[in-house]
DNA sequence: AGCCGACTTTCTGTCGACATGAAATATATT
DNA sequence: AATATATTTCATGTCGACAGAAAGTCGGCT
């Protein structure tokens, strides 16, 4: 005989949704800076808010430690990762040499199916820029580099390249009051020649102008911290 | 097999010991193919093996998981990955990028104590190819080459550069009985020849034996695939 | 006899509760 | 008063149990 009364409070959600849910809009929190960086998580708020057991919240919270999207303190805290200001460097250079090598793939084995996506992400980009969306601006351009990852095909290339973009992302995001329009224009007329470039497959002409957009961006992100004295306080956040 | 004594009543074991202890364990049995591709992982036994209850358990798969080193089917098993020979070319790429940008960058950066630990894993793979002990080799030899990542400093390169070795280790274990005695005093040679270029910060002459290296691994393993006929039958084990 | 459907099995996903260890607080001592 | 120590607090780590979902099994039907 069955138990199921299923009672007045029915858990009225599918059943393995519980630690994706959690996961990704824990992700997306933290990728938009809506949790700060060193912010505290706590697992009985969260089960409350998410109207779950802790067990699927750990997991979610595990599966977010391994990407180094929060770091977590044995027997005590779990926090969100900071941005660590002292490593930029190597930051810069792995995201440097993921564009360049994202984009020769790309120029080498893009299909057109492959160039639609691409040219897909660079309307949406195209269109946040009009739209003066400083956050939505962020996003899709990062969608806009993931997309010529995948044109590439290589999975090990996509996967740290969209690691290192959303980290991108949250540094971007602390100076995101401070971006002025110029720069993303010159961004957009870039991110067309570039898909120009994988499209013709030149894979110099790709690399080139990925190194030239990759300068851009580390230059960006440095003039932004520079100007910024928050920094020279606290290095790590 | 190992420890086990704690039988009995008591719950000796350290607090936050769990997860770690059942993650290492599993991620070396996978490595080292004692659990083969494909076999299921089984929580209850895994549970019954440690003598601990499922919940770490499953916190240390969903941290294998996130490595793509199980893959989990929702709501049904769970199975070591797979080795997928449909993507080596993807593997060869990002494996040669990351011999050559880690050994660019310990050229570069590499001090002292850096050096004396690469020389120490050095020391060890010598001695496990005297001693003809290929699985010790294999192991030796990955570390090799991590310690060559760390001394480059940049722990994005490191940690992938890690994974993508960890999963040569897993196709190079599928033919460790084809070895022969050639190939690896060979790599010595050549791992004391990049040992030098590292400690010159001779950094052209540190990235052409990466690629020379590199190249030798990957033409290895093809040949061991192209001569086992296993693979024309099920690609994907 | 063969195909379809309900039952059973056996996993995984989720839950609530307890144990433990570290920070925070209160207390005692020099 | 300041430091060292005991106590409280409370978030985390772990546990055993229940519920739901597929695969496998068995019996009924045309």
């Amino acid at each position: 005989m069955r138990t199921g009364a299923k009672t007045a409070t029915g858990p009225e959600r599918k059943r393995g949704s519980g630690v994706s849910t959690v996961y990704e809009t824990l992700r997306r929190e933290i990728i938009d800076l809506t949790l700060a960086p060193g912010s505290p998580i706590d697992e009985a708020h969260l089960s409350e808010r998410f109207q779950m057991s802790r067990t699927p919240i750990r997991e979610a919270l595990v599966r977010l430690a391994s990407e180094n999207l929060i770091v977590t303190l044995t027997n005590r805290a779990t926090v969100v990762a900071p941005i660590d200001f002292l490593n930029l460097s190597a930051f810069f250079d792995a995201l440097t040499l993921m564009y360049r090598v994202t984009i020769r793939e790309a120029a080498t084995r893009r299909d057109e199916a492959a160039l639609d996506e691409i040219r897909a992400c660079q309307h949406a980009f195209a269109r946040s820029v009009e739209a003066g969306d400083a956050f939505d601006m962020i996003a899709t351009n990062r969608d806009f580099h993931v997309a010529i990852a995948r044109a590439g095909g290589n999975g090990y290339y996509t996967e740290l390249f969209a690691r290192l973009l959303d980290e991108g992302r949250r540094i971007l995001r602390l100076y995101y009051s401070t971006f002025n329009d110029v720069l993303p224009r010159r961004y957009v007329v870039e991110h067309d020649e570039m898909i120009e470039a994988i499209a013709a497959k030149d894979v110099e002409k790709a690399d080139a102008l990925a190194i030239a957009h990759a300068d851009q961006i580390v230059r960006q992100i440095q003039s932004y911290i520079s100007a910024d004295r928050r920094n020279s306080n606290s290095l790590v956040l």
